[in-house]
RNA sequence: GGAGAUGUCGCAUAGUGGCCUAGUGCGCCCGCCUGCUAAGCGGGUUGAGGUUCAAACCUCUCGAGGGUUCAAAUCCCUCCAUCUCCGCCA
């Protein structure tokens, strides 16, 4: 949700970062109409209100013919007061589901375009030349395979299509990694979490992921709860009706289970384990100032890198283009690792700046000299387990269908993962 | 899953249809008094939205949402949360 002001004092603004998301004006236009019915009917309601608070004081009071006369008077204003109401409520509520709707306005250094027209801001490390060393690069699946690291058919049997078992080393490695990935986020200050995988509606509205993404999110009808597909969810509405006291930022990493229906994405990345209905993920949040964010965002990535680097992956930096930003981010970097066996980078990790977005849906705010403002949430993953392992096995693979491991995950697995049978 | 109880201002409590514009105590903040401290005295102390240069004022807010009524903290319904007991379970 946006600043309801700017609507009023700056709704060019609003025209314009629509246009930058090669998105349709006319909902600001909408809005505008919106919110003057609504101030209206709230003036017309407070107004009925006041006059018949002001008749009710008199009735305990006066007597016989007089109290009678009194209240047919004020049962008049009564219905009054119920149409004001009414019409008060219904204008607001149209308001408040125009206004979520609005996505947040893109930062002006997101690049404009949409999917196609991200900029890359670098280049870290490099591609191995496979044909160099004399062999041809396996993918993930039949590496995974030799190494007995994951299970795609009984995964399939048991719960179909896109889903796996990790299996012997597969296991160990997202053991592995997730140790080491919160441990690292302890070390640099973030308060270790695990969240609950489902949440009620209001989380999941609260993030955003019930606008153009719902069809992406499992719903369970019975209960009315939602699978998260990150623990972004649960996160940002962990301090959700909290005034936050003391210092910001708030720093979270937490583990859980990621839950996406991919809906719409048939046929697209089907063999082994890189687009799947289930993963786990290590995902850091940070609740900040807005005029921190932007900062801190910086942080996110670089923090991101680190870990990418501490892994021994190629990979490049891109800043994503306006019209592929999602509802909340105003600004979003996607961190893309070497996939030798595809010759392209694919996406591992992502950092959001949400600004208050999310913040003013979920009503987490900052105590300030004078009362209280919208807390900025930002979101970076830190290590989606599935997509981690497929660029360690993929770049690490030998010509023997070994897999040499990078130094920081020695301690755990050894140097190199064996291929068995 | 079954039975019952509870939910009021930071905390504790009062409040069973109109004089509740929610009282009181504690805590906290500001001031006065006091050579320190404590005590004492006076004022303030939920949040949101609106009008306004501002001061000030108005509306909403007694777990949430509906309903009854001229009028709801108070009566009714639904939901949420907490506690006790039983059942089940890791």
């Amino acid at each position: 949700m946006i600043d309801a002001r700017l609507l009023r004092d700056d709704p060019e603004f609003l025209r314009e970062a629509q246009r930058r998301r090669g998105e349709s004006t006319d909902v600001v236009d909408a809005l505008i109409e919106a919110d003057q019915r609504r101030r209206s009917a709230i003036a017309a309601f407070e107004q009925a209100r006041s006059q018949q608070k002001e008749l009710g004081k008199q009735i305990p009071r006066a007597q016989g013919e007089e109290k009678q006369e009194l209240l047919a008077r004020t049962k008049e204003l009564s219905a009054q007061v119920k149409a004001a109401e009414a019409e008060q409520g219904e204008a607001g509520e149209r308001f408040t589901e125009l206004l979520k709707a609005l996505p947040n306005p893109a930062s002006p250094q997101a690049p404009p375009g949409g999917e196609d027209d991200f900029v890359v801001l670098e280049t870290v490390g490099t591609p191995r030349d496979f044909a160099a060393e004399g062999f041809a690069p396996q993918d993930h699946l039949d590496i995974g395979r030799r190494l007995g690291a994951f299970d795609i058919e009984r995964g399939v049997k048991v719960s179909g299509s896109r889903f796996y078992f990790l299996t012997g080393v597969g296991a160990q490695l997202e053991l592995a990694l997730t140790q080491l990935a919160m441990s690292r986020a302890a070390e640099w200050g973030f308060t270790p979490m695990i969240t609950p995988a489902l949440v009620r509606p209001q989380a999941m509205e609260g993030t955003g992921f019930l606008g153009q993404a719902a069809d992406d999110v499992y719903h369970l009808e019975r209960d009315d709860l939602y699978l998260v597909g990150t623990s972004e969810v649960a996160l940002a509405a962990f301090h959700s009706d909290e005034i936050l006291e003391g210092d910001v930022p708030k720093r979270y990493a937490a583990f859980s289970p990621c839950f996406r229906r991919e809906a719409g994405s048939h046929g697209k990345d089907t063999r082994g384990i890189f687009r799947v209905h289930w993963f786990d993920k290590v995902e850091m949040f940070v609740y900040t100032t807005l005029e921190e964010s932007e900062a801190e965002h910086e942080r996110l990535l670089g923090w991101e890198k680190q870990w990418l680097d501490d892994l021994e992956v190629p990979y490049r930096v891109i800043d994503v283009a306006a019209g592929d930003l999602g509802l909340s981010a105003v600004r979003k970097f996607d961190c893309e690792a070497w996939i030798p066996s595809q010759e392209r980078y694919r996406e591992v990790s992502s950092a959001s700046n949400c600004t208050q977005f999310q913040a003013r849906r979920l009503d987490s705010r900052l105590r300030t000299g004078d009362g209280t403002v919208a807390a900025a949430t930002l979101n970076g993953t830190l290590c989606a387990m599935t997509r981690t392992i497929i660029a360690l096995l993929e770049n690490g693979q030998q010509a023997d269908g070994s897999v040499r491991l990078p130094a920081v995950l020695h301690p755990f697995l050894g140097e190199v993962l064996e291929p068995v049978a």
